[in-house]
DNA sequence: ATAATTATAGACAATAGTGTACAAAACCAT
DNA sequence: ATGGTTTTGTACACTATTGTCTATAATTAT
């Protein structure tokens, strides 16, 4: 009935993804983000609000590449804090073998976050506390197979994690070196001791 | 001799230092820049050569208000460990009172860093370099004054602690929770345990 | 095939940003 | 007070970006 979109909207969102990854959301201008999407400004306006809009589907499709998502997929039984580990050294590994050294999008992007910009803050604010919880779950679930003491705080360490997480991502961008990124992560995981 | 600048080049890359901080690099223009700087364009151009040298001056001018800056004035004898974590819950308590959640300049404009803009990399890296060693400096006299094991890996443990402190002031933008940041950062603590 | 509907191309006017260039202004050593 | 020197104001030509608007193109239900 209709003339059909001649793109691909999860596609061209990847690339915007993409984009908003390597330069940053203010740092991208919309005539810049409709070429990489490879499409009309016109088109661009016709299907996506604005800017924002693109972002927030960003976002969500950056969330199943994010460095936690692997702890999605933990099963029932399957041991938590060698995931959590192994999680912390995959950030480790993978971010240096970047050539663009884009770091992570939602540390980049809380970085750049300009608090004017009530949408965008909220956007990024929902999706921290959602890995919060991710994380806070599999603590739980530790705990119950006896793999951390219960006398933890766990809330504590889900937000240190994250915070752990951010710092790593950011230190790849200026210390692309393995080696020491996984040193480091090493230091951080004193907290699971007794 | 010559007719003399009609503003006070500290003064005026203060305001500047503000600005990048705020918004980051990539998203304050020359012309924005100048006018907050309160300068014309055209002194903008005459006394600085472009944004990248404006940046340098203001990365330096940064340095002594930055949440490390006390553990450079640490006195022989002074407890190392204390004063560490002093600046740590001061960084929770700081962060959180500012009413534009700026966050950490380098921290911000590490990532938002273009990595093809070399310039603006090799200033972010060195003064990354410059913290490190002063965090490793400190460490070492803790060792010396039996505040910690000499097992410890000081290096190792020196950027940890910059990648938590990154970590926390990103955290602070999107979590403006003094008791939260502060029950991170005491999770952190751990790593100067046996 | 046609009508209805939506996508896209292209143009538009307006604004913002770029770097440079030149003349006017302001100082001070002599 | 004048000359030499540097700052500063203004203007220039140019490019980038914005959002909107209109005409054309592409589809499908009937």
């Amino acid at each position: 009935m209709a003339r059909p979109q001649k793109f691909d909207r999860k596609k061209v969102t990847e690339k915007a993804r993409d984009l908003f990854w390597k330069k940053g959301y203010n740092a991208v201008s919309v005539q810049e983000l409709a070429q990489e999407m490879g499409i009309s400004r016109s088109s661009f306006y016709n299907s996506f609000a604005d800017k924002d809009t693109v972002f927030d589907e960003v976002v969500a499709s950056y969330m199943p590449i994010s460095p936690c998502a692997p702890l999605e997929h933990l099963k029932p039984g399957d041991p938590v804090i060698p995931a959590i580990k192994k999680m912390f050294l995959d950030i480790c590994k993978n971010k240096v073998v970047d050539p663009e050294a884009k770091g992570c999008l939602m540390v980049n992007n809380i970085a750049g976050l300009d608090q004017n910009n009530a949408p965008m803050k909220d956007i990024l604010q929902k999706r921290m506390q959602d890995i919060i919880e991710l994380f806070q779950s599999v603590l739980v679930r530790a705990v119950g197979q006896g793999e951390l003491s219960p006398e933890k705080d766990l809330k504590a360490i889900a937000m240190y994690l994250i915070t752990l997480q951010a710092g790593l991502c950011l230190l790849s961008k200026v210390c692309p070196d393995e080696t020491m990124l996984c040193s480091i992560a090493e230091q951080g995981f004193h907290v699971f001791e007794d």
